[in-house]
RNA sequence: GCCGAGAUAGCUCAGUGGUAGAGCGCGGCCCUGAAAAGGCCGGCGUGGGGGGUCCGAUUCCCUCUCUCGGCA
């Protein structure tokens, strides 16, 4: 018995995902779900670089533009729609191609994700206040108590990962080390291919400041404004874009600047998912050749499916 | 041509008679309900070239080259 097969089509952010996806897709007969954490929102198009609706009329996109930026969002309600979106896809007979930079996102699409009850904002209002007023070195100390495994693996400032930690603990009565071994992935029901796209990193670099000073052009400071304009959620917030125009717009620094750190944490933000991507040994490598076509990449890949 | 200032990490610069630091940039890594987030780690660099003083010079002196500013 054959098994159902799932593709996933990953990569740094401005490497080009897209409109390669686009031509795998229509190669293989497959729709495409976004694995993307902020391409989720609507009224963000601008600053999430969304496909185009040129591109979307092209081919049915999923799970792009579906919340709006007032709604939080998180790595459990996105496996949730998009493997619904997934089991939709099977039954109408198409292949479901994931398509994004999310690293986790992706990983929890792949390796599932462990039994948890969800952000339990009582529990976290309080830890958060305990963190400002005795510091994370006493949160540590208590996480160390109730939780050492997890204690070892987190560092004593990441604060944010030993509030979860907690949370995690007072929540359920067990430790998130124990929980976290519970997870069941994809593997054994379905056949998985994963693609990741890489170029020279310079080349990267110079394709990430390029499509910033193009969201630049296309009217990224007005969407940005309009967008601050009403409630953001923190997950919305977020974006690469937001929080560096909100300095511009309260006159702490010029336009260029804002641009400036636009780009820089965009570079940084495509390392991080660099790091993230190399060291799974599930991902086969595709390297962009110079001057190579959308179409001829997708072609390459192609041949590596059958 | 003359006067002055400078030449130190990829960039901007700090500092010291006992072979050097900071910010930015950049590189590596961690990651399970905020993940485009959050956290950790990483600086031997002919101290512009040559000569001198000194036990010892990046630091003092001389000279050359270059850069910048001013005067002609």
């Amino acid at each position: 018995m054959l098994k159902k097969k799932i593709i996933f089509l990953i990569g740094p952010t401005a490497v080009g995902k897209s409109a390669i996806a686009i031509h795998l897709a229509k190669k293989i007969n497959a729709e495409i779900i976004s694995c993307d954490s902020m391409q989720v929102y609507n009224s963000m198009d601008i600053v999430t670089s969304q496909p185009g609706c040129a591109q979307k009329k092209k081919l049915k996109h999923h799970l792009l533009g579906v919340i709006k930026p007032a709604k939080e969002y998180n790595v459990a309600r996105y496996r949730k729609d998009a493997l619904s979106i997934c089991g939709k896809l099977f039954s109408k007979g198409k292949l479901p191609l994931f398509v994004g930079g999310a690293g986790l996102y992706y990983s929890v699409i792949i390796d599932g994700i462990f039994p948890s009850s969800p952000e339990n904002k009582l529990i976290r209002a309080r830890l958060y206040k305990q963190l400002s007023l005795k510091g994370n070195k006493y949160l540590y100390g208590k996480l160390s108590k109730v939780d050492p495994l997890s204690a070892k693996k987190i560092h004593p400032n990441d604060a944010r990962r030993i509030i979860r930690a907690l949370e995690v603990y007072m929540e359920a009565g067990l430790p998130i080390s124990v929980l976290q071994k519970s997870r069941v992935g994809l593997g054994n029901e379905y056949e998985i291919k994963v693609f990741a796209l890489n170029t020279n990193r310079q080349v990267l670099y110079d394709k990430i400041n390029q499509r910033v000073d193009k969201m630049f052009n296309s009217g990224l400071v007005n969407e940005v404004r309009s967008l601050l304009n009403h409630k953001l959620s923190k997950t919305a917030l977020c974006a690469i874009g937001v929080r560096e125009l909100e300095g511009y717009f309260n006159g702490r620094y010029t336009l260029d600047e804002a641009r400036r750190l636009i780009q820089r944490n965009s570079r940084r933000y495509a390392k991080r998912q660099l790091t993230w991507f190399r060291k799974d040994k599930r991902i086969e490598w595709i390297n962009i050749r110079d001057k190579e076509t959308a179409g001829e990449v997708a072609k390459r890949i192609w041949k590596k499916l059958f």
